[in-house]
DNA sequence: GAACAATCTGTAACCGGTTACAGGTTAGCT
DNA sequence: AGCTAACCTGTAACCGGTTACAGATTGTTC
């Protein structure tokens, strides 16, 4: 690989006047900069990023820490921030947090050393403390933890709700919530969005909250001893799409039959919820769109420009497929 | 932060000495070995990996070339690379490639500006040539390309027989073939499995096999069309599972019950075919091990270690669930 | 034609490490 | 004591770029 010193020893130059060709700043003549191209060309010359972060400490690397890309949620976040990294000139490293603070904290430890410009995180139990005196810039997806980081996030709260009325509409007369950790926020704040539309009616009762862990086998057998203790719920709203997918099987386990005896509604929107039988219904949010808007903000704060806000909240989208819809309790 | 110089003034060393006892060679006294790492604590130094790539050439990174990660096969391979190259203190880096060749040498022109230490790549488009002139270390992954590139990939050839074979078991009769695409070579394998199966039995003929491009969509229309043009297939080995999950969709929208009147055994062992109704009998890749053998075998390349061998297949295995069982036409 | 600004280019320091080399010290052996 | 080998440490070159600074040339203005 040839380096700028080949380039400026075979157009007859310094190493300064190719590096002010490369880099379009300084004085250099027209015909000069022409040699110095051609030169360039001539030799295929690429130049070294590595020693040009050494010097600029600008890497164009951003680290994107998600819990698990297993989970399918992430897959389609990470490809949004692909996108817009590459379509930039950036690259993106993965990183799994397992939902821990020391590997997160030791993955922004060892990518702060690779000189990373900036970071995108998915996390419950990081806090501001762990990033003090980090001067990189950090947004916040799916997840808002600290007041001073800007946060792209979908709307929890609201959407829980439509994901109840829906419910309601239909003609679901008791509904439970399949709830997400308590460590999540958006967790929180779909239990929040539930409690808000049903805490006060006659059916409620504390014990149709039941706790997941966002995956799939837990909420499964949560579910399970839920509809053995209340046999008569008709309705359930669950955290997300993989759980209610847990609750499909839990249904099927039980010879319940979705949607007639029993609606569900999920919450994410990602693919898997379209390849079920029943189709899931659920709230969608616009996961592409919330990576891309995550990415772009960072890369804004990385080239210095001005953020606006600090808080970012995407609509969410009632998508009615087959899980869920006017059963037989209506009709009777 | 500090740099090596500070903690050289701080020790009341040179540079040199600094180095030598971070990096464990040449000689260096106790006494003095004892003080240096004191000033790096106290200081909390850490060490600048990029200026040390710079002269090392080493960066401790790897890039994964995948087709695409919102593809549910690829979330399970990355995870495994990420774990392993975690453990062994490197990075990695995910790249889509869409399965177009340009990107994928883009891709590679750019990591290899950064660097990093090898590839592990999952294509059919990349040949030798591009790679020529490379002399980073690559290791194909789940599809084999070329002769001298060592390559992890699964039976799929006897995947394909062992697919086809339990079919025949259960009492099939006529048993069908959704293909992947065809500049695949896992798919031709698996196409070559499925002929060698069926090719001499009265009930084939060559429009029993139709093609797919290993999506969900396009596999669910070609079935639709298949399964109206022989309404008396019992029984369909599909190329992967996520297509599998189309064929279940084309039957269920045919008013076909599955597995009653259709068996159907897809390939993968992802954990979608656990999520669908029914659950999806397939041939399991360890889709883990592959991917971890692979990151294991591509840093001994790295580390200079010999390579015994250039190929390594894993052996794949029947996973029974509820897609494909004796049906209806056995006890008739 | 003198003064000054704008243009052009090269030298050398710098980013933060690693290491070849040289010079000095100490220990071991005859 | 004299010689050699092992031990210890610092200087400086190097990795491959960027840029501050200075010096030279040209152009402009009065």
């Amino acid at each position: 690989m040839p380096t700028i010193k080949d380039v400026a020893k075979h157009a007859n130059v310094s190493v300064a006047t190719v590096s002010r060709v490369l880099n379009e700043n300084g004085y250099v003549n027209e015909d000069t900069r022409e040699k110095v191209l051609e030169s360039i060309n001539k030799l295929d010359y690429q130049p070294n990023e590595l020693a040009r972060t050494l010097y600029t400490r600008r890497s164009r690397m951003i680290g994107l820490i998600v819990p698990d890309i297993t989970n399918p949620f992430f897959p389609e976040l990470a490809r949004a921030v692909e996108d817009v990294t590459n379509a930039k000139n950036y690259t993106f490293i993965l990183c799994n947090s397992d939902d821990q603070v020391l590997k997160e904290k030791n993955y922004i430890d060892v990518l702060r050393k690779k000189y990373v410009d900036g970071f995108i995180i998915v996390t419950s139990t990081l806090t501001n403390d762990h990033l003090e005196g980090i001067n990189t810039p950090v947004v916040a997806l799916d997840r808002n933890f600290e007041p001073d980081i800007p946060c792209v996030s979908a709307d929890n709260y609201h959407g829980a709700k439509l994901a109840v009325e829906h419910l309601h509409n239909i003609g679901c007369k008791k509904i439970a919530h399949v709830a997400g950790p308590e460590f999540v926020m958006n967790a929180q704040h779909r239990l929040r969005g539930y409690l808000d539309m049903v805490a006060d009616k006659p059916f409620f009762s504390e014990d149709l909250v039941v706790n997941g862990d966002y995956h799939l086998q837990n909420a499964k057998e949560a579910t399970m001893n839920l509809l053995k203790a209340h046999p008569d719920i008709d309705g359930i709203f669950v955290g997300n799409d993989l759980m209610a997918v847990g609750v499909l099987k839990a249904a099927e386990t039980l010879a319940i039959k979705v949607p007639d005896q029993l609606s569900i509604v999920g919450f994410d929107g990602i693919t898997l919820g379209e390849t079920t039988s029943p189709a899931l219904t659920t709230i969608a949010q616009p996961i592409y769109d919330m990576g891309a808007k995550a990415t772009n903000l960072l890369m804004d704060m990385i080239e210095g420009k001005p953020v606006e806000e600090t808080e970012y909240t995407f609509p969410v989208q009632l998508v009615e497929r087959e899980s869920a819809k006017k059963g037989m309790m209506l009709s009777e």
